[in-house]
DNA sequence: ATCTGGGATGACAACGTTGTCATAAGAACA
DNA sequence: TGTTCTTATGACAACGTTGTCATCCCAGAT
């Protein structure tokens, strides 16, 4: 590495007393004013002549001044910030939310506390309370299965709050979801289409908002077209490698087997392709959510997409509707699915 | 919806005098006691008789009180919270060191700030500017290239800085790099073990510090095997499907067609399957970084794997160092890849 | 009974900013 | 010249918390 460049970190800790960050009353000693009108460039008010701003806009440079958001946000009573809850910040479903919210946020000036909860109710609770003493302005939260009332009680009265992928249990607030049941009916219609009769679906597990809303829109979906249901064709659990491969193998080798399958979300959708490696039988597939690589397999796999950067932008600007005082009632918002067929969905029945 | 359930928007807005948050000069009236008391529950201070501290944590829940985080912020100067800047929250590199970071900071008892630069100069610095305002504990960033000294400006002198999977240009802070030459090498083994000779590599803009240091890696492995160094062998630029297709059909067709490739990074490798979906030709292949469904392609890629969640996490634990105390010189930790073998990189030559 | 020590408690002054209000200095007017 | 209005400016008090230090009270020692 070079030798030249700005160094960082001093090898020694500082000694003597140690120079604190430069404050308004440094920067107005400097520029011979007062702190008032230190404040008043800061901020951009107006009522501050030409020649003074000069100086403090001088003052402010020398001494490398910024101001204090802490104090600021005390004095305001609120903070430009907003708070997210998600459930795993490196799922890509999320973090294209994440990336949605913070371009929103930013735009309004305002910056992005992330927290992620791993699905855990004890940790979602410890993190809205977190953010809510933080003050932020306002917080975007993918709410983990738990009891009714255990957000609630970690919410502040009157805090601003958009939930988002699911409702939270209890709680009446606005939210961004997905049309789930929309998303499977187009799948079934794309799958008896091309004339499957026999479709499974392998689902997450159900205490999952999104599940039970897909599993409970694949039953009506065959039931409104006189197929069967067949409760030896769904599943539901946790998708793990070999659990899901052993289900797989068990529907498959059924008599009726399924010639088309329908997954609950990526994570199915993995377990499902990995599963299909060792079987002999082909089913036709179609996976709820899009994932990268999908158009590169062999078929390439039919998907129902949601539009994840576009929820995180809904429910930023609701969100930020609500902080310039919208006292409307809550509402909810249900973001159309894409069908995106790139064949696995066409395999011979 | 259900009709039950605690309403978070009232439809009205609120009238007469708005009640504020609770402070804990409300909780010290409630209890009958001091502030100074209420502060010392708070903080699990020792020195308060069980009868009182029943009181206080009583009137706590009474009203709902949350200490305010600003004020406590502003009276001790700091903030427990860390800043991120990255370029894309989306891409799944970053997104998993995020979340390591993340992991990391809540067991310090940390929040963490998010901003994404998208790799431009200007947005990265006023990030930087808005997170050091918000007195944030410590930064970790992947800067975005820049002249020198663009962040130097933004940066407070005092700050604690980590970068990740990059250095900043004309700044010496600690960095957590990947050991991008041990993984060229190791690729480039790989496939002359298998007898390629003719080896391309299809790389990313040449001014991404860690596109420089693989393509110099590639050129020094071949020529530390005697093979010839090729340039119309060797492309950088930023992957598109168009220019991508177009560099591999130029390379396929060249007499000395190479019969095996290596890529910059992830979006590279994705361009390079796209564009190999409509070749006759099927060199070996070896990704810079792993991704999902790798596995699942045919043939599986192999891949040189970075360890995202790992730099993460050693980077949010140096920066705690440092936060701690910890004055010794900057250090640069280089971190181990891995090849992970699939089969795109055995094809025969 | 007095003294001493320690544990419990609260008064008060910060922290760095912004909102309110008062004041000073000109400018415009009669 | 005196009056009024405007504009620029600063003094001062919050905001809600924590650190410092003084006080109080009671147990135990004298």
């Amino acid at each position: 590495m070079s030798e030249f460049g700005i160094k960082l970190n001093s090898a020694h800790p500082p000694r003597g007393q140690v120079r604190s960050r430069p404050t308004m009353r440094d920067v107005a000693k400097r520029a011979g004013v007062g702190i008032k009108t230190v404040s008043r460039v800061v901020n951009k008010e107006p009522g501050v002549s030409d020649d003074t701003k000069a100086h403090i806009l001088c003052a402010i440079a020398d001494l490398g001044f910024r101001p204090n958001i802490s104090a600021r946000d005390l004095k305001q009573g609120k903070t430009k910030s907003l708070g997210l809850v998600c459930e795993d910040l490196s799922e890509p479903f999320q973090s294209c939310l994440i990336r949605a919210v913070e371009e929103v946020a930013i735009k309004h000036g305002h910056m992005l506390f992330v927290a992620s909860s791993a699905g855990d109710a004890d940790r979602e609770q410890e993190a809205v309370q977190a953010l809510s003493s933080r003050q932020v302005g306002g917080l975007i939260i993918t709410p983990a299965r738990s009891d009714p009332g255990r957000l609630a009680t970690a919410l502040p009265k009157d805090s601003s709050v958009v939930f988002v992928d699911r409702p939270a249990p209890g709680l009446i607030g606005d939210c961004i979801l997905a049309d789930n049941a929309g998303g499977i009916h187009a799948a079934v219609q794309h799958l008896t289409n091309h004339r499957h009769r026999r479709i499974a679906f392998i689902g997450d597990q159900p205490n999952l908002f999104t599940q039970t809303e897909r599993v409970d829109a694949f039953r009506h979906a065959l039931q409104e077209r006189g197929l069967p249901v067949d409760d030896r064709m769904i599943s539901m659990q946790r998708p793990d490698p070999v659990t899901a491969a052993a289900t797989l193998t068990d529907m498959l080798n059924l008599r009726d087997f399924p010639t088309a399958i329908i997954t609950g979300n990526a994570l199915c959708t993995f377990a499902v392709l990995h599963g299909l490696a060792g079987q002999k039988r082909r089913p036709a597939l179609i996976g709820f959510d899009d994932f990268a690589m999908a158009d590169l397999l062999d078929p390439a796999v039919t998907v129902i997409a949601q539009n994840a950067a576009r929820m995180g932008e809904l429910a930023a600007e609701l969100l930020f509707k609500r902080l310039s005082g919208a006292h409307t009632g809550s509402q909810t918002i249900r973001l159309a699915t894409r069908l995106i067929v790139r064949g696995s969905g066409e395999l011979a029945p």
